[in-house]
DNA sequence: GGTGTTAAATTAACGATGTTAATTTAATTA
DNA sequence: TAATTAAATTAACATCGTTAATTTAACACC
């Protein structure tokens, strides 16, 4: 029994019923183990539904994926209120990690998943809109900082620093999320993990290490 | 038209042809997108044919991995002659990141792709091995260069040091892996940045940083 | 009020996948 | 030569992503 004629607001809300709905079997199971047609079931529509909405799976994975990423810049975006710098970088570090460790299969999707290079064409989010995007609030602190020469001098680029910044930070994430569990390694605990990299990688990037310790 | 009764020694050169044949599409194309057929027809066998050498496609994967690991650890000991430590700790990233950002499908299938916690049943490997596990061989230079008193005295588990240096490590490879080629940042050179990421997470936690200036 | 038109949903179907069952082939053993 | 058995094959199954064809029902107009 199919209803019809559904008013645009109608309309949006399926869309958003088939994105929670993915994104939860998907967090609950990976990507590659659900199905449409389960995606379908949990909302009690049949599989073929999902197409009127999204041109396939990649494209309902990428649309997860966009609010997941506006989700996050958001959550960023109230520490960027905090006066001392390098404390904002440090929690910004430290809630990004608390996003990627609290949500492990949002954040495999989103930064450990290669896919066709974030199809700009097909993402909502602006790049470097600092509403919408992480990463170009990550730039707008650290060039704060940069502008300061709160950094070693001879490091002249300071996209450089944001993104050193960065993979230290998704590297004990990324690495908590794949492997651990796993009994091959004698892992410290994840808070001493994040807190010596964070640590480290700064007092190795600022110009008064010591303004830190 | 098949052939019959394989002595033991041709039964392990089949086994290692489907595991290279595996290896070879995995990389090319990425794991989910080759299938068992392909493997087969690669080597001129039916698919079922792999059934009889492996349980199933994970398997497979696993004993693909097992041999990478195992080339890793090889390449990774040739390193552990050099004699300054901090050089040789410094030999060991930049190795690894090489192997890394070589092979970026092995690297993933490694370190990136959560999978069944590293089935000790299954794996061939012996945690703790120097001679297969490279992450064993790095505990071993980081607890060298500890015992050494180089690093900062208030860290005081050698183990926790080794992982920060790896995710560091990780952190910049795996970044590059997954987004290298996306649009949406604007990435220094990889160079630039595995080179930064190395020297600052080491100064910061060298007791004598400026010994690597 | 009946008649098209059209949007929204459905069922049916296609080709490909991982995997299992049943079967064939041929070398070894008795 | 006959029986056994390992190694391979072909056939088949259920499921997947996806497309085509079809049905259902709300609206617009006469």
């Amino acid at each position: 029994m199919p209803p019809k004629v559904k008013s645009l607001e109608d309309r949006e809300k399926l869309r958003a019923s088939i994105i929670d709905a993915a994104r939860t079997l998907f967090v609950e199971r990976g990507i590659e183990a659900v199905s449409m047609r389960e995606i379908a079931k949990k909302i009690n529509y049949s599989a073929t539904t999902l197409y009127h909405h999204f041109a396939d799976k990649d494209a309902l994975l990428q649309a997860v994926c966009d609010e997941d990423f506006l989700k996050l810049a958001s959550r960023m975006r109230e520490l960027m209120q905090l006066p001392n710098l390098i404390e904002r970088i440090q929690a910004f570090g430290k809630s990004y990690a608390i996003f990627a460790l609290r949500h492990p299969s949002h954040y495999r999707l989103m930064f450990m998943t290669p896919r066709a290079p974030c199809n700009l064409d097909i993402t909502q989010i602006e790049p470097g809109n600092t509403e919408q995007d992480a990463y170009a609030q990550l730039k707008l602190v650290v060039k704060e900082a940069f502008d300061a020469d709160l950094f070693r001098p001879e490091i002249k680029n300071f996209e450089l620093i944001a993104q050193t910044l960065w993979a230290a930070t998704h590297g004990v994430c990324s690495l908590e999320i794949t492997l651990g569990n796993d009994p091959w390694i004698q892992w410290a605990e994840i808070d001493e993990r994040f807190n010596l990299m964070q640590r480290a990688v700064l007092r190795g990037l600022l110009l008064n290490p010591e303004s830190i310790d």
